[in-house]
RNA sequence: GUGGCUGUAGCUCAAUUGGUUAGAGCGUCUCUCUGUGGAAGAGAAGGUUGUGGGUUCAAGUCCCAUCAGCCACCCCA
C-alpha cells in the first residue's frame, strides 16, 4: 500500500548535511591553500569522458573496466562517469601544452565515481585532490610533490606519529629482483611485485604459496631482505650498484634519479616520515617511476589515504611523444576517517560570526531591515527572526543555536534612535546609532 | 561482483519462550518564567520496527526476497 519512494541515497552515496558538508569544505579549504602556497592552480574538466580512455590507460583491460560506471548516450557513444583524474588531466595537458611554458602546477579537488562496494572510506561517489606536475623530468619535481603530501598532512594537524610516507621505484625493484634474487625475465619480475603488493595483507605464508604456484625460482632468505630493506640500505646498495662501470644496469636513468632523491630525502626533514617501503607498487599500470602512498599509522585504520607516483609515458595514449608527469589523488572519504581516528576535527572547523536579530516588537519590522543591510554591508552575517519574541527568549535561541552576537531593537531603543548589540560569550552591550 | 554480520523515533538503546495500544533518555516543537540567556517545570509531535511478501489464532521477534550499512575477499585508477 506504501507507494512513497525511499529517502536513502542510492548505494554508496552520500547527502551531506550542513554538519557534513562543514567537514568537506574544512578539507577542499586545506587542500587549496597548500597547493595555492606551492604555486599550482586549479582546474576541473568533464565528468563523462569516452569509456576508452579508461580502459586503455592501464596494462590490464580486463579489470579495469569492471568498476566503471559505463553507459551508451542518445548518439551512441560509450561514456563513462569519471573514476580518477589522470587519464582526463592527461587529456587537457596534452590538448593545452602548447600555451604554457612548463613545468604545469596543477591541482583539482573533483567528485569521481566507481561502482565499488561500499565500505567505511570506500563508496562509489567521492571527491578527490588531485595534484601534479607536468613537463618536468626532475628529481626535484618528485621532491616537491612529496613535500606537499607530506605539508598538507601537517596542514591538517597531523604529527610524525601519525603517518609516514612510503616510497618505492619498480625498477628499482626489478633491478634488486634481478641483481639480488636472480629473477631475470620481466615478466617474473612483474609477477614478484604484484604478489609482494598484496604481502601486507595476506602474509608470509600465503606469499610463499603464491610464490610456489607461479613457478618462481626465488630464495626465501633473499626475499625477506628485500621486504626488510629500509632507506638506509637502499642507498648503500645503490651506491655501489650505480658505481659499477661493468654492472648493466636497466632503466639506469630512473633508478639513478631514485637514488638521489632517496639521497635528498635523507637529508631533510622529509627523513622524518618518509621511509623506504618495499610492498608499495600501485597496482603498476601507469606508473613508471616512484610510487608512494601515505598511511595512517592509526592501529585500527592501517591503510593509504593518499597515493600517487610518476607517470611518464601516460601521455603518449594522445600524442606522439609523451610529457614527463608526477602526481598524487587524495580521496576525501580516507581523510575523514584519518581526520576522525586522531581526533583532528574538533575545534578546526570554521566558525563565522554570527548576529541574531530577533523581533522584539512587529512594529519595529521595517526599521529592522534596514539595519540589517547596513549590518551585511559591512561584512556581517545577519539571521533574522521569524516571529515576535520577548527579550528572554531571544537569548535562549541565541544560546542554543550558538549565535555570537544579539541586535536588540525595541521600543526603548527605536526611541533612541539607537539599536543595542549584546555579546553573548561576554554578555557586554553596546548602544550603536542608527545613522544611515 | 562473492561471502559473513547488522537494521526498532533525529540520536543512543528497551520490549519475557512469538502474546494487549512498541517504551525510555537525549534532541525537536509549544507554553510558563511577562526587556536579559546557558536552568527548571508543564505539555506535544515524532514509528505501518528499512521495504515487500510468507508462516501463525497472534510477528519487532521465525522464513524468503529486496534495499541500505559494516567486515573480509576482489579491486584500488
Amino acid at each position: 500500500m506504501n507507494n512513497k519512494l525511499g529517502t536513502q541515497p542510492i548505494k554508496g552515496f552520500r547527502d551531506f548535511v550542513p554538519s557534513d558538508w562543514k567537514v568537506q569544505q574544512y578539507i577542499f579549504d586545506t587542500w587549496r591553500k597548500v597547493c595555492e602556497s606551492y604555486g599550482y592552480e586549479e582546474y576541473n574538466g568533464p565528468v563523462l569522458e569516452y569509456a576508452t580512455i579508461y580502459e586503455k590507460s592501464g596494462d590490464d583491460l580486463g579489470t579495469t573496466g569492471k568498476e566503471l560506471y559505463k553507459f551508451t548516450d542518445q548518439g551512441g557513444r560509450e561514456l563513462a562517469l569519471r573514476p580518477e583524474m589522470t587519464p582526463t588531466v592527461g587529456r587537457m595537458i596534452a590538448e593545452y601544452e602548447k600555451i604554457y611554458s612548463k613545468p604545469i602546477r596543477w591541482f583539482s579537488i573533483a567528485q569521481f565515481f566507481r561502482a565499488e562496494k561500499p565500505q567505511k572510506g570506500r563508496g562509489r561517489e567521492f571527491f578527490q585532490l588531485n595534484v601534479d606536475i607536468f613537463g618536468s623530468e626532475s628529481v626535484y619535481s618528485d621532491i616537491e610533490i612529496i613535500s606537499l603530501a607530506v605539508d598538507m598532512m601537517y596542514m591538517f594537524g597531523a604529527t610524525d606519529e601519525m603517518f609516514d610516507l612510503r616510497l618505492n621505484n619498480r625498477y628499482f625493484a626489478y633491478f634488486y629482483f634481478k641483481e639480488v634474487l636472480g629473477l631475470e625475465s620481466r615478466e617474473d619480475q612483474s609477477t614478484l611485485l604484484k604478489l609482494i603488493d598484496r604481502f601486507p595483507k595476506k602474509g608470509k605464508d600465503w606469499l610463499g604459496e603464491e610464490i610456489r604456484i607461479a613457478k618462481l625460482d626465488v630464495n626465501f632468505n633473499d626475499l625477506e631482505k628485500y621486504l626488510n630493506l629500509n632507506l638506509e640500505n637502499v642507498l648503500d646498495f645503490l651506491k655501489v650498484s650505480l658505481n659499477n662501470d661493468s654492472l648493466y644496469i636497466e632503466n639506469k636513468e630512473d633508478i639513478e634519479l631514485f637514488y638521489k632523491m632517496l639521497s635528498i630525502i635523507n637529508e631533510t626533514k622529509l627523513k622524518k616520515v618518509c621511509i623506504y617501503d618495499a610492498t608499495i607498487a600501485r597496482g603498476l599500470d601507469y606508473y613508471t617511476g616512484t610510487v608512494f602512498e601515505v598511511f595512517d599509522r592509526n592501529p585500527k585504520n592501517n591503510r593509504a589515504i593518499l597515493g600517487g607516483g610518476r607517470y611518464d609515458d601516460l601521455l603518449s595514449m594522445y600524442r606522439e611523444k609523451s610529457i614527463p608527469a608526477i602526481g598524487f589523488g587524495w580521496g576525501d572519504m580516507p581523510t575523514r576517517v584519518f581526520l576522525e581516528g586522531w581526533n583532528l576535527l574538533d575545534n578546526r572547523l570554521s566558525k563565522v560570526q554570527t548576529y541574531y536579530f530577533p523581533i522584539i516588537s512587529t512594529d519595529n519590522y521595517v526599521d529592522m531591515l534596514d539595519i540589517a543591510k547596513d549590518l551585511r554591508t559591512d561584512g556581517h552575517i545577519v539571521v533574522m527572526g521569524t516571529r515576535e519574541r520577548s527579550v528572554g527568549d531571544a537569548l535562549r535561541i541565541a544560546n542554543k543555536k550558538g549565535y555570537d552576537f544579539v541586535v536588540i531593537y525595541g521600543e526603548e531603543e527605536k526611541n533612541n534612535h539607537v539599536f543595542k548589540l549584546k555579546n553573548m560569550k561576554s554578555g557586554k552591550e553596546n548602544m550603536v546609532d542608527i545613522d544611515g
